[in-house]
DNA sequence: CATGGTCGATCAGCGATACTGATGCACGTG
DNA sequence: CACGTGCATCAGTATCGCTGATCGACCATG
């Protein structure tokens, strides 16, 4: 018998809350419901899921959220997928972009707006995570999302749906510091294990997020001392500029205004790539062409 | 409300059997039962997913079963990674490998039984498909599977599961053809477009599935004259001296009694990977380390 | 140390569900 | 044209999954 995702979806609930009884009223069940679902959850793979009061995870827990979320996204996409190719395409295009990749857009857009005029246009920026979520539930056509990786790897994207990835373009990456920085001599490149104690900024909507980084240089230094939640690049630019410390970047999202040394070491690349489900729209098809890298 | 996993088993099962009654049979159902689940499957997408007699998914059914298979391999994932961080490692260690990537494993393999010497070893070789299914439902720890694909790229596995793959080693590809061919000059590539008339040996399981070369040279020719199904290198390698055709393999996988040309264009590269779940066995983690590539 | 409050576990009960077995109906076949 | 195969449908039943009530453990408070 296979997990149902049912108990499924009230475990990761359970697990966001830290409360059956939030999980429940969240969920629209009752609190003793909720306990019944894990409790069948649990009987059912044998171990204990979730420590109660406090409720959190067991390791067999957490093992099991890792898969919940992609699986729940995965049959949330089946169910959008077999939609689409019933339903008519939509007359409107509808694009997603996490902020540095909306970037890619304008030109590639303008060119198919003027092979199909007719077409209305909408374009959200939001987070990686819920451009992925989108595309997976149908609620975009078109999906360009940028993050970074080793140079020959593809972005690490929630590998849960089966979605089409193409790459739209690449670009390297540079240490962002403010031009008064000792540092900020052009020419030389730096190592990330060279900066692990500096002052960084974590914008992990925007930059590079340091716990990526951390990953990839295998480091456990490399700590914020500034966090930014937002996604305008400026508003960041003018932090680094200012001194709230550092943060890694595509060379292409600088302006004069900041300093930028390449990062050499580890070997990472800033990539952004475009994913889509089904394509049944003739215009998005356009676009999706019309975006793929030219290398 | 999601998609039920039991309907989409049986769905698939149905699919594969084209017959309600031989599927209800399979699954230990009545014919009864696997009407109604089609039946609410149905009217819960809204949409037609078989036509009857003969039994073939429509359109939207093909949709519905691209994701159905990996969404069920990622169910029972999970479940098997929960019991594997309850249960105590396993003593002996199970290996699984495609044909041509087991080759990778010997040296690395004989290193760590030096320093884990108690341990007892199993090695599996069977089908791509086969090495991520026994990952992902644990009947593996560690899997080696080959494959080609272009060089930024990693192998497009059953981006099903959420396994952890690391490269391994990679090699480029030529075209093997007999010492006797017109083609068979050293020291020049070819380009698959050339050879979209040749007689193609398909060896699926081995080389190159031409369905893979066709999407990559994006050509509708490349069609087999002969189809060896098993995995056997030296077999093929024969075929290939006899004149039966040609096939794209590894450089590395070839002997002096056939030739070789560089496959220039597409740019492909034959890549071999690890994958694995989460890893709790020090012998096991020993192994995958050992296998890293060394770039 | 006593007490009230919160939160999860448990239980009884009931409505919905998911099967089986029997029958009906459509299509392909001899 | 009749028959047989194979899916759809229906009634009946056992089980499941929910609610609402109750219990018990733990925490805060005075």
């Amino acid at each position: 018998m296979h997990v149902d995702p049912h108990l499924l979806r009230t475990f990761v609930t359970v697990a966001e809350c830290g409360s059956f009884s939030a999980a429940a009223s969240r969920l629209g069940y009752t609190q003793s419901a909720v306990s019944q679902h894990i409790a069948t959850l649990e009987s059912d793979l044998g171990t204990p899921l979730l420590r109660r009061r406090p409720v959190v995870p067991t390791p067999a827990g957490e093992r099991l959220l890792e898969h919940a979320g992609p699986i729940l996204l995965r049959l949330d996409a089946a169910r959008a997928d077999v939609r689409r190719t019933v339903a008519d395409p939509p007359s409107t295009l509808t694009l997603a972009a996490s902020p540095l990749a909306a970037r890619s857009l304008a030109t590639a857009l303008a060119e198919v707006r003027r092979t199909y005029p007719g077409t209305e246009t909408s374009l959200t920026v939001c987070g990686r995570d819920q451009v992925v979520a989108g595309i997976a539930a149908g609620t975009f056509t078109l999906g360009l999302v940028d993050g970074i990786a080793t140079p020959s790897d593809p972005l690490n994207l929630t590998n849960a749906v089966q979605l089409r990835t193409t790459s739209v373009a690449h670009d390297s990456l540079v240490v962002a510091l403010p031009t008064t920085h000792p540092l900020a001599r052009p020419g030389r490149g730096l190592s990330l294990s060279d900066l692990a104690d500096a002052r960084w900024i974590d914008a992990p909507d925007l930059a590079a997020p340091l716990a990526t980084l951390r990953a990839a240089a295998g480091s456990d230094a490399l700590r914020p001392a500034f966090t930014y939640n937002g996604t305008d690049l400026h508003t960041l630019l003018t932090l680094i500029d200012s001194g709230h410390g550092l943060a890694v970047l595509p060379r292409s999202a600088l302006t004069p205004n900041v300093a930028a040394v390449p990062l050499t070491t580890p070997r990472l690349v800033h990539r952004t790539e475009l994913l889509h489900g089904h394509l049944s729209d003739p215009a998005a098809e356009a676009v999706a062409t019309a975006l793929s890298d030219h290398e």
